[in-house]
DNA sequence: CACATCCATGCCGACAGGTTATAGATGACG
DNA sequence: CGTCATCTATAACCTGTCGGCATGGATGTG
């Protein structure tokens, strides 16, 4: 009988949370969702796994069972699937868009030098997804900006702390600007990431520093190109890091020095460091700095 | 990293066959289908598990390290699967409309006897899956017609043999006979069981007997309900198990004995004996005959 | 040079999984 | 005793994936 790990993996979740609504909060997926899928897995097995009550889902002596069970055979998985790309000898290396730098070759080539034999696959990923594809798997490591939802669930190491700028059309008033300070434009519209980033989204339209001051969204993007375009046609303006100017310069463009907003800072995130290989990544990661 | 364990089963296929192509027909897929699923688990791994060449498809380090490891996996979640339904005290026993007969409830009242506290759950099969569901794991332990497709994957014992007897319309000139030989029919149209079920198709259409004579299939049915109705309305003749005469006895539907083709027989089929409340089960059925 | 044997690709229909919105059930509280 | 708050279940919708069939391309073989 067939079986995803990813139904083992909300079961496991719903066990030990108690109820559908805080697993799925845990999961990132909605409750509806969870639901079905709980309902589904007890088809495939062909067994009640919860009794539903009010207070929340409770095993049954077959969830017992299958709980008991269940997170080794996960481990298991992850291990097999960790040993199956270290024997391709590919280590892949997510980076979100903005977090990319001048050090990347750098780090890039010191890793090849210290395991001669292995490529290094670098996936960039939109603004939609600030974990960089860590969250699914898709990469081994990455480089990131804080914070990034579902960090806590990640080692890592800040590499790098910038100021955080204010980009603004260079046709608007604020381009003549030498300093700005956010309180001035806390009633401006931004040009915001994706909904689902969470504290990303927020840490960029700065809700940590308007004080409850309420956030005008003028345009969402989820690619630099976009982003760049957006600024420049006057959809509103947006925090960026101070290398955004070197980066992300742009006809139409002007990045001004900001007061009263905190720095971002570039980091290099992981699973753990049980893996020797990926270790090594992060140890070129932290010497390049 | 979460993956279906279908997909695993097909790449320790692959990695056992050596060519997609075999591998598909052992799985019963088709090999665009494998050739898709394979990529997308290279995908998924983010690493390359074979290499493709006209003689076939052999093994990478990578893909040798995941074929190392992969079986023991799949075993140890059949295992889970297994000891969480037994903790259910749930049976699942699937049998085939056809199959089903006068001992069937004896046969439950004789298990739930030696188990009490379990519970039978029955799931009747269309024709289209001869096997009843064992093959997709939905029952634990089915009762079936041999042949059926896959069957020499499971253990099977057999309950019970009877003649096939010919199912004709009573308004045709067979319905008057008092014997037929099949060697008479070979030209008639004949009611057929859905093409996708291979042997046991054939050995109702007496392909064996036929000695490479055509058939004719006049229609299609998937449940004995169907199937009375195209042989009441002549759209064609079957073999059916000499008990139809009293199962499915119908007005308009004439069974005649049929000289020529070799029995019927009813078994029942699980994946092992290594279950005992399945061995229980089968030991019920054959005590009850 | 036709043929057999592989794997890869394009297209299409069916279905599964996610989301949002909403219903239903049941304690807690003013 | 109504009003919330807190659960789970259901409905409607959209998208991505999987499977099938048909076909193409590459490579040895008689």
């Amino acid at each position: 009988m067939d079986v995803d790990t990813r139904l083992l993996r909300y079961f496991a979740a719903v066990a030990q949370e108690g109820t559908l609504t805080r697993a799925a909060a845990v999961l990132y997926v909605t409750q509806p969702a969870l639901t079905r899928q709980v309902a589904r897995l007890e088809d495939l097995l062909g067994a009640r796994l919860f009794t539903r009550s009010k207070a929340g889902m409770s095993l049954t002596p077959a969830g017992e069972a299958l709980a008991a069970r269940v997170p080794a055979l996960l481990d298991a998985w992850d291990g097999i699937a960790r040993e199956t790309r270290a024997a391709a000898r590919v280590l892949r290396v997510g980076f979100l868009a903005s977090a990319a730098n001048e050090a990347t070759p750098g780090i890039v080539a010191a890793f090849t030098a210290r395991r001669p034999g292995w490529r290094v696959e670098m996936r960039q990923s939109s603004w939609a997804d600030p974990a960089a594809g860590l969250s699914t798997g898709d990469v081994d490591v990455a480089l990131v900006r804080l914070p990034f939802p579902g960090q806590d669930a990640w080692a890592v190491d800040v590499l790098l702390t910038e100021p955080r700028v204010l980009a603004v059309s260079s046709a608007g008033p604020l381009a003549a600007r030498e300093r700005v300070a956010i309180g001035e434009v806390l009633d401006e519209p931004f040009v915001a990431a994706p909904g689902a980033t969470g504290a990303w989204r927020d840490h960029w339209l700065a809700v940590e520093e308007r004080g409850g001051h309420p956030v005008r969204v003028g345009a969402v993007t989820e690619h630099p190109d976009e982003w760049l375009t957006a600024i420049a046609n006057g959809d509103g303006i947006a925090l960026a890091p101070a290398s955004a100017a070197r980066f992300y310069a742009r006809p139409g463009v002007t990045y001004v020095p900001l007061d009263g907003v905190g720095p971002s800072r570039v980091a290099v995130a992981r699973a753990g460091d049980r893996d020797p290989v990926v270790r090594d990544f992060v140890d070129c990661c932290l010497a390049a700095f």
